[in-house]
DNA sequence: CATGAATGAGTTTTCATTCAT
DNA sequence: TATGAATGAAAACTCATTCAT
């Protein structure tokens, strides 16, 4: 039973990624959360001590689920720059999947006091990671260039990405995030590449 | 006495800044704002409609400013190649300079609801526009490729920049924001010039 | 115990009458509406979605009580002359027990917005639909004269009685406002009887 | 100069009475109506003592003005009969063409605490009175009923022709308030007549 | 007399959180 | 565990009135 039966603070915050997407989180009221998730209003403080809580730990979750998507695919990549093409490929791919996912990542995610933005900052971390290993590892295999500043140059790649998916997610009229993929992936590899 | 007597709205917006950076939009209460600025609460009403509004005309007011240097910086570079790199320089220096506002541009302007998040994207709009002038006019002058995808490339450009400035602005330890200049741009031109 | 219990909504309904016939409607904060009612301000709109809200309800509360009385009281008379009578009796009496209504039905009912003033108006068309009836049964019956316009004459009937009631209800000395009641109706009586 | 120039007072209670009309008198700013009369908010209070000091003058001067057209007309006619006519028409015909005032007297009036509506009832009492001495000369010429209860069915003589002027100012459709004289007039004859 | 910028008390409403059941 | 009624602090905004010019 344990198998199907979700579990209930796991319905919630399922309920409350589509409420933040929809509202915002500030907007948002946890009582709405609670109807979306079909509970009360006090069991949502059986599992979350309070609202803020729970957008913590549901980006935690959501990125870190996406973190493992990233880690798994690059450490299929052979090369280096296929590993660059794969990452940027999930980057745009599950957030235009996953447009609820993307609006709260992208616009709440940014949100109130430094305090909740560093907790965030955290779950990025383990990816803006990835990304300079995969640059450290091209400098080594010598199919980037040897003098990267990979400090820099991991938020360079990451804000460029982070960028074309705000400006998609906030733009008037639809259009293909994948399709954005190469455009971005030659761009890098240009500026990377020896 | 006109010439030390700041306009009362002036004197608003700048103590919105203040308390928008501190605690951010939407914990920041029309009141507090008010006491900043050494005014009454419904002398706010006075000069602005609504609690959005002073966010609005704030972001418009400085990032305009801020536009306008770039603009006047970049007529004065005879290559695009020092363009760029003015552009960037600007962009992290002035933020440098005025972390309040950095605060605001990079924290709040992200925040609340797709409505307002896009009545302030028109306010990046120009810079956005401003850089893809450049990149035009690089490739016009045959120093930047031919083929590059400015629609696409301003985006990664803007984006890396803004990432930088915030992962600056999060940062747990301070460190130089200027001092990024160069790399930024280096890394830029890799993938831009011939 | 739910004998003794009284229904919350009805508790607030019950303290506004109060307040509203204290201070008149827009005089009287809802705080004090909640205070009367011994719940807290939030309370109230558990049960009613504004304040306005609460006024439309009071009046379309109390006003179907005392039509509903209107009716029972009209079937119950033979002849039209008593039924007038009756209703003349009913409103009178009822009025000059329930001051607190009178003042809010009175007063309070006139003023506000054209809006309110409508939505409430349609409270009491019952009641003026119901003295036209009396009539048209009183013509039918050969009692009262068949050339009554009785669109007209219903309204005459009853703004008469409510002038009387405002009359009263405004008046610096205190005086009886049932005992006007034969006086009233034998005038009614005059015009309309064959 | 005088004869054209209207007194600066008068300019603001026209200006009020459009206002009030409009808005009714609680929500109407009195910087609004500052702004209607030509006038700066303060001065406003150079010539009344504070916004609920417009309203009762307003009403004072300009139910004066038609009693007086009341006790003008009232005295030249012979027959009391017609005097009762005269001033039903006189009441329907000038409120339908002052739409404004109507609206006032009829919703405003009512309006906020005892305290205004007593001192505003003052201002109907000379018309209230009026109509007695119409009753107590028909009485008197033999022409009306020698048991007319004067002190009550003045009320309902007032009452009723309130009544019937509110009903079609709230009403839904347009129609013709004047045309309801002869049948008011009548109704009110055969009850008061020999 | 006239102005109109400034005031700040007062109001309605929302909503995160608690707790008795 | 679960509920959801109740709380009450907080917040945006309005507007009658004042007063320095």
């Amino acid at each position: 039973m344990t198998g199907k039966m979700k579990d209930k603070s796991e319905l919630i915050l399922e309920a409350a990624l589509q409420v933040f997407a929809e509202l915002g989180y500030h907007r948002a009221p946890v009582s709405r959360i609670a109807k979306a998730a079909g509970v009360a209003d006090g069991t949502i403080y059986l599992y979350f001590k309070s609202k803020e809580d729970i957008l913590i730990t549901l980006i935690r979750g959501k990125l870190g689920e996406l973190v493992d998507k990233f880690r798994e695919s690059v450490s299929q990549s052979d090369h280096p720059r296929d590993a660059i093409r794969t990452m940027c490929r999930i980057h745009y791919t599950e957030l235009e999947r996953n447009r609820a996912l993307a609006m709260v990542t992208q616009i709440e995610l940014r949100q109130s006091d430094l305090e909740l933005r560093r907790a965030i900052g955290h779950a990025v971390k383990p990816y803006i990671r990835l990304i300079e290993q995969v640059l450290l590892k091209g400098m080594e295999m010598k199919v980037f260039r040897d003098d990267l500043d990979v400090k820099l140059i991991r938020h360079l790649l990451f804000g460029a990405m982070d960028e074309v998916v705000t400006t998609w997610l906030i733009a008037e009229r639809p259009y293909s995030l994948s399709a954005q993929v190469d455009g971005t992936v030659d761009f890098f590899l240009l500026a990377i590449e020896r």
